[in-house]
DNA sequence: CACGGCAGCTTATCCTACAAGTTTGTGGGG
DNA sequence: CCCCACAAACTTGTAGGATAAGCTGCCGTG
């Protein structure tokens, strides 16, 4: 009726393309879209972490689609950890973390019945590799941080500090080795293996631990690689033998 | 007006909680209800893969939601891997794939800006360890699957193709151990050095990893774990070698 | 300058409508 | 009886508008 046709809601007939898209897409999945450009967009750093991110309204009329699109494709984007949400508050880039990651494992394995033990093979040689990398790279103040991590792992009183120096000695020695998959990687499977730990150390005390913590890191400071791996090797083993048993 | 309030939109007023919800849960975020309540049914099994759930409205109408907020939690539970939608279909409940959680994983690395020499750093001993559990653990059928997989390498005429073997190879043996966690970590490291595969075979030919592969086959066959491992880290290096220089 | 409050913006939820795809049931023909 | 075509019913995908609730920053007051 008016010069502008009205454009009456529902689907949009024909191939309905993003205002950004350049590049043909077939896909009649306007959500999927979406998610694909704001995910370049985070992972190439033009939005950067931290960064706040348009209002909905605003990139609804930006990429030509509806909020109702838009609202979804975040929804999908935060449940990949990509972005933070809050009533009220523009969304904002979240920081890098391993958490929706290693949660993503965690529900892969609580769906196929995956077992601590398998998490525990993976670790293994995850972990000595880990150890033999410190050895050959961890700084002088990176040795003083592990020594501070065993030292806060003998003078911890309850089981939930003793169990956090635990895996503070592990992260830092991840950190040691300049390679940030490696602490990636030991996270995400290290956040499934917490309640075993747990067990672990409530089991037999952080005495154990203690010693194989101490064996790796005298292994680091002689730059020792084989050495270190195997004291890891040791130190996890005894570990997984108190999961089997 | 009429005998039942007409509850006009927007949000409603105080704690709302889902109808299902018997715990009581103070977050006023009924998409994050809707997710974990649908979540739970899904790893406990009361939805088994393949099974359809019900349509959004009866969701909708059974959790006491907006079919609004039913679709964003879908979106989520998608992006997660759980569920597959289609367009006029009724959402399934999707099988068990590590696929998603490698996605995730991929995601971080690729946020935290790591080097292609780091990811061989971490794929040695992951790949190491793979070879060793499959010399140990492969079934005939597995290693009739390595045998093809060689062959459709050899026989690859396009670089494409002969990626795709190589990778279908290193995949199968990642199978081959019968343990998920060293395939979804396989998959998600090796998502992000396809390129490096393509140019090392680009430049070598497809010859050094047919060798690589078939030694370590060998090994699988001989049951010979410390040989398989040993065959693969030749393997390795020779392919690290060549991203070096 | 410090601080409280208000206005505007933004998200969260609800609703309705329609397009486009799938599933299902029905009827006819073999 | 079985099988196929076809239509009706159902379901998802997208648009658009409305209201409630929360956040942010600006401005005025002390």
């Amino acid at each position: 009726m008016a010069t502008s046709p009205p454009r009456r809601p529902g689907r949009r007939p024909g191939r309905t393309r993003l205002a950004i898209a350049g590049k043909a897409k077939p896909t009649g999945d306007l959500v999927a879209q979406v998610i694909d450009h704001l995910r370049k967009e985070i992972v190439s750093g033009s939005y950067a972490a931290g960064m706040s991110l348009p209002s909905e309204g605003g990139l609804a009329e930006s990429l030509g689609v509806s909020r109702t699109v838009i609202r979804e494709a975040m929804r999908s984007l935060r449940s990949q950890g990509l972005i933070i949400m809050s009533q009220g508050a523009r969304p904002r880039v979240a920081e890098v973390d391993a958490g929706p990651a290693a949660e993503s494992l965690r529900l892969l394995l609580a769906r196929s019945r995956t077992s601590l033990l398998q998490l525990t093979e993976v670790r293994l040689p995850l972990e000595s590799s880990i150890a033999a990398f410190a050895a050959n790279r961890a700084t002088a103040d990176q040795i003083v941080g592990l020594q501070a991590a065993i030292t806060e792992l003998e003078q911890a009183a309850s089981l939930n500090s003793q169990v956090a120096a635990d895996i503070r000695f592990h992260d830092l020695l991840a950190e040691a080795t300049g390679n940030p998959v490696f602490a990636t990687l030991l996270r995400a499977i290290g956040g499934l293996l917490d309640a075993s730990r747990r067990r672990t150390i409530k089991a037999a005390g952080p005495q154990p631990a203690i010693i194989g913590h101490r064996e790796i890191l005298t292994a680091i400071e002689q730059r020792d690689a084989k050495a270190a791996e195997a004291a890891m090797r040791r130190h996890l083993d005894w570990a997984a033998h108190d999961i089997c048993s």
